[in-house]
DNA sequence: TATGAATGAGAATTCATTCAT
DNA sequence: CATGAATGAATTCTCATTCAT
């Protein structure tokens, strides 16, 4: 009974997902009005129901549609790295040339994902957790490798390392003006990392003082 | 013209804080009503503009008394270690143990406060600005010491590491389990960074190289 | 962004004007509530937006069309007549004619054209004015014509000769019960302005102990 | 068990109808809030029902007091004339200068005294009826003078006359600037009614035709 | 498929009035 | 008498969604 999204690759699908993306960043999503993005996507306000179920489905699918695109980018970028230190200096440039090359997407990935993932208890969000599991997997390698210490905990390293990207994204996101360039961020945050991935010890203040630091 | 906050320290005031804190919380600022507020604060929903501009007025005093009680905690914690490395490692549980004692500020700071941040332009939230910024003092009294390489900048960093506390907390503020208890987050987030921060190179993978590793 | 109103010759449209002069006119227009008009015309609360901007829209819109009405119908009217004595009987009768034949419509302009032109003032009321004007144009004629007196100030006597007027139709609309009938209230009134008009002299005193009255 | 108006002559009684007056004149009955007229009048906004037993009564009070005022001023100015004509003269004038002089109290008449005679159905408004009355009287005196034609009939002339000065005084009222000063106004449209009433035929037009005019 | 006019539930805010002090 | 904090009913306007064309 339910339309469902039909045909997902018709033009107009896409249409309505690209209107809704810069809508959404724009004013937010509870703030965002279907009649605003049936106008930007230049369509009917029913005929967003053809493809959409309703306003929250815009939303989700937004996510899922942005998601697969940042996953198929961010895997084809670490595919060209050999070792988990070049994957996590790769990961973050990655990640903050995306967000700098579309701050549409950056914002709803920033702000909307956040109340989405809240309002909408039964979105599991699976597109993001892979996202976050592609650095699991970095650092599982160099764990293997030797690279990184084992005492790392990749489930809890993994959050660690996209928070921070993360929280820098959002200044940039928010602030209009950037104070350092992508390059500079990526290189303190992943080298922030790295030393801290290869000289981890659980407890670096006793190391430090024997080290006579 | 406006009735504006009457009286800060009345009783009504500070109720009505804290029940649109557990609303907010439990629904999001925009699903939250006003009259649930009213409710849970057992007053009039009239009375609420006795003591608050409009909604976005609850939303935005409520930041303020709650980063006011954070900041002064944190600052206390900090004031009672007397070296940088020891007051990342401090930061980082009282920040962590900040959000599990109190989710409900913890889920709004996560969430609610990004919104707000996005949708209230002109609302500069100089208070979350403070708290960040006790990182950064931390980083530069480590750089001064020594301890903390001088090629880090404390303006990257302090987001950097502010990010990875955050992150952290939002998947406990919205998983509701923990897999890992708060002392092994805290010491794995301060370990990345303190490890990180001490050893320092901006191209870790040539110091890598050159050390035989 | 306003939908404003988007087709002033739409069915609901006029339903809507029709049910507001009535409601309107019925409870005044502060008293009187959106979901009334709503209600009378058979249109969904929401209806009334897609057509008017607001409800102080829909009374600003209710008069330019009434008084597009009024107007047309006195033009129509005077050109019967071929001099201003005439023209002025019949503006008299005309007018008060119109309001024993819509109540509604006289008293909206009785009570509420005034209301309007206080709280709304941006709202210049021009029909209005092009009303008054039809009457001073009738003296200035009468006065070329020399059958008035040319020190009358056609500007001053048009509110003179319309306020008598409006008077007399507040005291009908009010009352609902007449003492006098139509005819006889327009012969009298028009009937002391144009001998007034004919036999003007600034200082009547004078005149008439000269003439021995 | 109602307080009702508890006391006229007590000071604040008169500082609130004054304050009423201006917030009234300035907003408009509708808009005007208590508690603008409590701060207007200095006094705490319960203290208002002491001495009132709502808005309403407010404005019915203050209408009884000026109206009071207005009477028996114009009783004490006409009473200063022997004979009809003077009187009309003298009621123009002492109505417009009333108008001039007292803005506040003109404007509630003008625009407020409609609104209320209107939703305040059980408010006969006796004060305005003496007042019309006034001029009827002085009718009815220069028809047994001889010098108003017999065919007026002073309940149609009363108000013809009371909404010609009263119209003009709205224009003032309204437009804030006068092209006209009192005087002129005053001696025009009394002039207009003095003659129409001394040279009054029912049909004028006839008569004109007659005197060869 | 596509449209967009129509719907009507829903929510923030106001303000006359009360009453405990 | 006087206060003014508290109340909560009342009302405008918005906007996601539907459905006849």
């Amino acid at each position: 009974m339910a339309p469902a999204k039909k045909n997902k690759h018709n033009e107009k699908y896409h249409r309505i997902i690209r209107a809704a993306t810069k809508i959404f960043a724009k004013k937010g999503f509870f703030k965002a009005k279907v009649s605003d993005i049936a106008k930007e996507a230049q369509v009917a306000d029913g005929t967003i129901y053809l493809y959409f179920e309703n306003k929250d489905d815009i939303l989700i699918s937004l996510f899922e549609e942005q998601m697969l695109l940042v996953l198929e980018n961010m895997r084809q970028q670490l595919s060209k790295e050999d070792n988990a230190a070049k994957k996590i200096e790769r990961f973050a440039l990655t990640h903050l040339k995306l967000i700098e090359s579309n701050k549409n997407v950056a914002e709803i990935i920033q702000v909307e994902l956040r109340q989405s993932t809240k309002f909408m208890k039964e979105y599991k969000n699976e597109r993001f957790m892979e996202y976050l599991n592609l650095i699991a997997d970095i650092i599982e390698e160099g764990q293997k490798g030797g690279v990184f210490n084992k005492a790392i905990i990749p489930d809890i390293a993994k959050r660690a390392f996209f928070g921070a990207l993360d929280e820098m994204s959002r200044f940039w996101v928010l602030s209009s003006r950037k104070k350092y360039d992508i390059e500079t961020a990526a290189e303190q945050i992943s080298g922030y990392f790295l030393n801290g991935f290869m000289n981890y010890t659980p407890s670096p203040l006793k190391k430090a003082v024997l080290s006579g630091k």
